[in-house]
DNA sequence: TGAATACATGAATTTGATGCATCTAACTGG
DNA sequence: CCAGTTAGATGCATCAAATTCATGTATTCA
């Protein structure tokens, strides 16, 4: 027994509709003898008779009828399928997986991403903080699409792109010792509690780059996962935090929090977007790095 | 862009399932050059990447994971279609539509009817009693399969088989004056309401081959559709009616029925299941004519 | 590093689909 | 009822596509 083929639908389909086998040709841009010879061939292969020859027309036969339905279920299914495979090649339509290794910035991408989703209507995001070999790895193993990281690296088969610079800053709330303070020393830390994010603190600018140089600890140290929870946390005195600066500034109008450099210069941190080289042609994916490096006001304000 | 085919999901299909071309090249009986033609040349007809070369083997893509999702959910509707098209290919399914041109054989009918269902349980059965072009011309336009009449009309490309015989009789009520009579003439019947299937008087027996031909009308004809209400009224005395033998016996248990033989021989019938002699075959449509004419007991009595 | 394994490639072959010319059967109008 | 017209069928030639074989290249694993 023959192997019914999407082709076989289109024809008993088409002969169907048209009543005439000529007719029918036509629109399947063939010419008659070739569909006759077709016609013959598909019930020969299936072993079933699909046409009754009624005078010179061709009139489907139970067999026929059943195949029909078929055909009219199926057939749209093939057609939508490949309207939808043209947007996968136009790089229309997708899912764009991001893969977060900035804490803080899940707030900043909310306001990328949701306008992002207006203009791609077809492309889906998804969003990921967890990678078993780092975003790096997640990157060039394909799990994700986009890393956000503050810290690149340079490989030949891999793209990053700044697309915002800001300060961290430490925070404190109202009532605190430190409130009003233009800028502060590592040691004037030694005696605060600092809420951090719950990641280790090699990946935490707050010890890297101003505790451990001066070979400071703070004197207790709270994890928290929400940006939320901690700015809470910090505003009812509870602890201290280290965020970027718009952050802060975000927060500022619904507790009352305070902005402090750290160090003269201040802590000048930048965020990239990396992707693989190889996805140069996904346009979905080029249109995101566009559209976040662009510097949008809304996003500071929303 | 290209003409995605059910071929093209069978291969995506397999090389996701065996995770090598190697190995999916067997399950879909190809060597292994083969395949990687085909798969280099599904994607270039595509236009769309499917697979990612990692190392030596293929990962699917988000075009490609897609594409195996719709595979998933297209290819098994195309075996589930082989399987009925085998099915009807071997005479297994269909619908069989019986036509019928003899009322009191309806209850015969579904007699024949319910064990055959239980045989064939992928075919179903409809049954039809009106047709335009009466029933032969039904037979031969394809309006029904098989044609239950008293009237066989013997032409090359039908076949007739005789089923049953039985007898015409008359039925009449308990307190009937003919109640008990052995037989009647055709001038007993002068003075009787007549109770009828609603159909011409040509094609009604009693009428064609018994008051016709002694120039007898009957006092009065009623028209009743169904058996059922026909017999009820005879049972009360509002007229006699003329039917098979079996049938009024069948009922005699549940009203108070006599029957009486028409004229001194009575009129015997008999009934013929005719089918096209195109149809020889259709294993169900045979076996069903096979199957009515082989006398059941059960018939009379359930 | 070398053997084993798996995918890719190119040329040759086979298969099958299509078109052309032609035939036959069926419908149409006089 | 017959001739003309139209539609489907058929045989053969042709061309395109699928498949194979032989071989090359890249990857994996010991």
């Amino acid at each position: 027994m023959g192997i019914l083929e999407r082709n076989h639908l289109m024809i008993i389909r088409e002969v169907a509709r048209e009543g005439s086998l000529t007719a029918a040709a036509v629109r399947l841009n063939l010419t008659q003898p070739a569909l006759s010879h077709a016609v013959r061939k598909i019930e020969f292969q299936l072993g079933v008779k699909i046409w009754r020859r009624e005078g010179r027309s061709l009139v489907l036969t139970q067999a026929g009828q059943w195949l029909l339905s078929l055909a009219n279920r199926l057939l749209p299914q093939f057609s939508l399928a490949e309207e939808r495979l043209e947007q996968f090649a136009n790089g229309e339509r997708g899912t764009l997986r991001i893969g977060m290794e900035c804490h803080p910035c899940y707030q900043w991408l909310l306001n990328v991403v949701s306008p992002y989703l207006e203009r791609w209507p077809k492309v889906d995001v998804d969003v990921r903080q967890k990678f078993q070999f780092g975003g790096i790895g997640a990157l060039l193993s394909n799990e994700i699409d986009i890393l956000v990281t503050p810290d690149p690296l340079y490989k030949p088969e891999l793209n990053f792109t700044p697309v915002f610079d800001y300060e961290l800053v430490l925070v404190v709330g109202s009532g605190h010792k430190l409130y009003g303070a233009k800028h502060i020393t590592p040691e004037q830390l030694s005696s605060e509690t600092l809420i951090t994010y719950p990641v280790p603190s090699e990946r935490l600018d707050i010890y890297t780059q101003f505790l451990q140089p001066a070979g400071i600890a703070p004197r207790q140290q709270k994890q928290i996962e929400t940006t939320d929870i901690m700015l809470v946390m910090v505003a009812h005195g509870r602890g201290v935090a280290v965020l970027p600066r718009w952050l802060v500034e975000e927060y500022a109008s619904r507790y009352d929090l305070h902005a402090i450099r750290l160090g003269k210069n201040g802590i000048a941190k930048q965020i990239f977007l990396g992707r693989r080289e190889t996805d140069d042609d996904i346009q979905y994916l080029a249109d995101f790095i566009k559209f976040a490096a662009e510097p949008r006001e809304e996003a500071q304000n929303s």
